[in-house]
DNA sequence: GCTGAATCGGACCAGCGATCCACATAAGTG
DNA sequence: CACTTATGTGGATCGCTGGTCCGATTCAGC
């Protein structure tokens, strides 16, 4: 790549970070090119899509999410393990107004350009909870699938400007029904620990 | 009203429930006036906003659930009412795809025209969930607010293709966290009934 | 400095919601 | 029935979006 190309790409990057942290992920491409100083052009062969753009945004996040996943697994008790990384997982993408929807999307889109990095998380966390269920701390009627759904579901509720005071809590209700005693949530009515 | 103009209103009515079944409510407006036979200027003037169109289109549905939820209020127990009506709403939903973010963003915009219907059903859920807090079937720490807030997660959900599968688990994950011995759910460890 | 290839960005396109206004028509009046 | 007027209509148009094309520009190696 010519050095220009490559200074334009990683300028871009900047920008894009700092214009998504404004106005969410549907921020206009053209507004995210003049801020640049660039044509709409540019960026765009520069990242085809604006997933493609948001791929190259996010993968290091990502990867920050899946290492923390696993430091989790061999650091903490099976059930503090999961709620843990659950709950970085929905604060980051408080970061990325917006990103669910294309999340949930990219998940089953081969094509899309951030399917790969959505089918690692995805892993990542159903390692967590096959941990936590082979412990007795979680719920075994739901899988890797279900997690990354009511991450998603989560998330999208601190999208959401009406839900986002909310947000906090409701994560603590859909985290007491994956794990009914998870340490440091009060359980809703009285439960039984298990031994 | 012109009887031209009730005709047309009327027709535009009956096609944009048919579009909106089709290709979800972002359905393009000049879309549903060409199917209609009229132009886009007259569906906005019958219909000034896409919300517009969606309060006369839904409002039939909302006052089917809310007069369900006051039935609910007296033939069943509390628990059982509470949660057959959650079934209700997000099943509800799963007929106008992608409702449920315009009516999160309805439900704190006092300007938008979903906005009265939004309370009101947020008003009669939060009834059903009272009289179950009163009965000892529902935990005490969420409101109304909270209820509504889970009853967009799980429609949310539902409009999403990756998810969709999964959304009748879902909401029983939910609904075991909002009433956490209700019947018919499956207790995720071992609960102990209320006495 | 020259040349060829890589890069750039203004001009365009189709689509969207929204607005304007000349025209058509229904409803009321004599 | 004829005439008037208020109402309803829809094509043309605007500003905006993501996306594509191609002539102009700039860089890198010799």
């Amino acid at each position: 790549m010519r050095a220009d190309a490559r200074k334009n790409r990683d300028h871009l990057l900047a920008v894009a970070s700092t214009a998504i942290a404004e106005q969410g992920v549907d921020v206009a491409l053209r507004d995210i090119a003049r801020r640049a100083g660039v044509g709409l052009a540019t960026l765009l062969r520069h990242f085809p899509t604006r997933e493609a753009l948001l791929d190259a945004l996010l993968h290091a996040s990502f990867d920050e999410l899946t290492a923390k996943a696993g430091e989790l697994e061999t650091s903490s008790a099976p059930g503090d393990a999961l709620v843990s990384w659950l709950r970085d997982c929905v604060t980051w993408t408080t970061e990325y107004r917006g990103v669910t929807v294309l999340m949930a999307a990219a998940i089953e889109d081969p094509e899309s350009a951030l399917h790969a990095s959505c089918v690692t998380l995805r892993a990542a966390g159903a390692r967590l909870l096959t941990r936590a269920q082979a412990a007795g701390t979680a719920r075994d009627d739901i899988d890797g699938d279900d997690l990354f759904a009511l991450i998603a579901m989560l998330a999208w509720a601190g999208d959401q400007p009406a839900l986002a005071p909310r947000a906090d809590h409701l994560f603590e209700v859909v985290a007491s029904a994956v794990l009914p005693a998870a340490a440091g949530q009060s359980a809703p009515l009285r439960t039984r620990p298990v031994s």
